[in-house]
RNA sequence: GCUCCCUUCGUCUAGAGGCCUAGGACACGGCCCUCUCAAGGCUGUAACACCGGUUCGAAUCCGGUAGGGAGCGCCA
């Protein structure tokens, strides 16, 4: 049998970094076994759920390449299929009406709490068959009243409920539309989901659906809990931490690769490998190797693998995501070639690539504006003599290359018995408007003959005039 | 409150009875390299929650305690 996952997000909010996780084990799960992924959108909640969090769940989903062979199938549509599989149910005698209003129910809780119990339906309806004209019933499922269910879960191993904690939950409410426990199992089944992987906040439910996958007379699937992601201070992640949204990090220059890449590492890893490509992933990732416990969300690993990912990956892959984060900046830069020596000259400056398209804006723009701190101490009357004297060489050099242009500005340094510093860096200075860019043989070749000396000439000018 | 889950450096983790004076990575400190900033190399600080038990021997097995989390809804 075909391996078969699925990633089943509520749209009651943005994609979150936690949802993603789970979404990547189920996507990895399925990809290695040659299977396929199923994306369903749980969106039983009429009041809370919206399109717009639908479309962002589906942007981030694509944002970060986990595509889905199936669906996206929606709960909303399928409200017949569920009506139907109530109805064998009640057939069956395995669900039944019960006419509690709120108020009764909101008293017996109320009861049960000051007597120190575990609030639960005590089952009045249970053996009813009598009903309530003024009550609009709700419908309930005849959970087994002893015995015990075990939940043998990939991740957390054996885990045994035992049937009388467990209550009889309402499977469909007095509107007639059913819950969300209940559709999960029907869709689980109707989608025939082989491997249910998800946050372990579900671990508790387990046991009741595995009870009505069975009054269905179907065999449950393989079920594995993932540990949740905490925030900074250890608690759920949440606004205050920060992103939340998947399409956040990819606004703030982080590569979709390398966000994977760091969630992977949450709760599982292979031994010492801390980079891994996707197809690392697929091919390495097992969820039984998956770890029990919670793991705190630290941007700073996050940041130190997304310039790994920079780094490692082909330059011209990163072109296209440099391009976009310079026209976040107002910059619109149309030569690949260029933007290619940038992320080569740039990448390993840069932590991520909001960062390297904010550092290399002044390949593009002009300094308005000069250091005045830096001009204090790089620029002397000697010094503005040897940016001259580099400027008249430099126009008169044949080869505007690195190479070139790095035995140039070497050679000078040299011949004047002064450090290459001392030169480089008014010449910086000059072309970038601070004391920070790429080798200045890399940073001259890639602005371009022309350019560097018109800079140079503008800004010898403005400090010989002072 | 009840049920279930979890517990190794600040953080992510390795560890499945002797290989552990507990390894790697991020972060932090130092040194080296160096035209700036980085990247890179070397290096330092830093952990088995606690208490009992089993065993010749326990981070690893068992029991308990403490702490944290989740669920207990006509929410998902």
């Amino acid at each position: 049998m075909s391996v078969r996952t699925r990633f089943a997000p509520s749209p009651t909010g943005f994609l979150h970094i936690g949802g993603l996780r789970t979404a990547l084990f189920c996507w990895l799960y399925a990809r290695r076994h040659g299977g396929q992924f199923v994306l369903r959108i749980e969106d039983t909640d009429l009041e809370r759920s919206t399109e717009a969090a639908i479309q962002q769940i589906l942007d981030g989903m694509k944002w970060a390449g986990l595509d889905h062979d199936e669906g996206p199938f929606y709960q909303t549509r399928r409200f017949d299929r569920y009506k139907e599989v109530i109805g064998q149910l009640l057939a069956k005698g395995h669900a039944y009406r019960c006419y509690c209003t709120k108020e009764e129910l909101a008293q017996l809780r109320a009861d049960q709490a000051a007597r120190g119990e575990k609030p639960r339906y005590d089952g009045r309806w249970r053996e009813r068959t009598d009903a309530r004209p003024d009550v609009a019933p709700v419908i309930r499922f005849k959970n087994p009243l002893d015995g015990e269910v075990v939940v043998d879960d990939v991740v957390h191993g054996r885990v045994v409920f035992q049937n009388s904690e467990l209550d009889d939950l309402i499977i469909a409410r007095s509107d007639g539309t059913p819950t969300y426990n209940f559709c999960v199992v029907v869709d689980d089944m109707d989608m025939r989901i082989t491997h249910v992987i998800r946050g372990d906040d579900h671990l508790n439910n387990t046991p009741r659906q595995m009870n009505m996958l069975i009054a269905l007379g179907v065999a449950p699937p393989v079920y594995a809990h993932l540990p949740m992601i905490l925030g900074p201070d250890g608690t759920k992640l949440s606004k205050r931490h920060g992103a939340v949204s998947v399409l956040q990090y990819r606004d703030e220059g982080f590569l979709a690769e390398a966000v994977l890449n760091y969630l992977v590492r949450l709760g599982w890893s292979h031994g010492d490998q801390e980079y891994f490509s996707i197809e690392d992933m697929v091919r390495l990732f097992d969820i039984a190797d998956v770890n029990k416990s919670a793991s705190v969300f630290d941007v700073n690993k996050l940041t130190w693998l997304n310039q790994q990912h920079m780094m490692r990956s082909p330059a011209a892959s990163l072109v296209p995501v440099l391009r976009w984060h310079l026209s976040r900046e107002g910059i619109a830069a149309e030569n690949d070639m260029q933007l290619e020596r940038i992320v080569l000259s740039q990448r390993e400056r840069a932590k991520t690539m909001r960062e390297m398209a904010a550092n290399s804006a002044f390949f593009f723009r002009a300094p308005a504006a000069y250091d005045e701190k830096a001009v204090r101490k790089h620029v002397t009357p000697e010094v503005l003599a040897l940016v001259a004297e580099a400027g008249r060489q430099l126009a008169q050099l044949e080869d505007w290359s690195a190479p070139a242009i790095h035995e140039l500005i070497n050679g000078l340094a040299l011949a004047r018995g002064v450090s290459l510093g001392k030169l480089a860096q008014p010449i910086r200075l000059a072309v970038c408007g601070g004391t920070v860019s790429p080798p200045i043989d890399a940073t001259l070749e890639i602005l371009g003959r022309e350019e560097s000396l018109s800079r140079l000439h503008k800004a010898a000018g403005l400090w010989g005039a002072s």
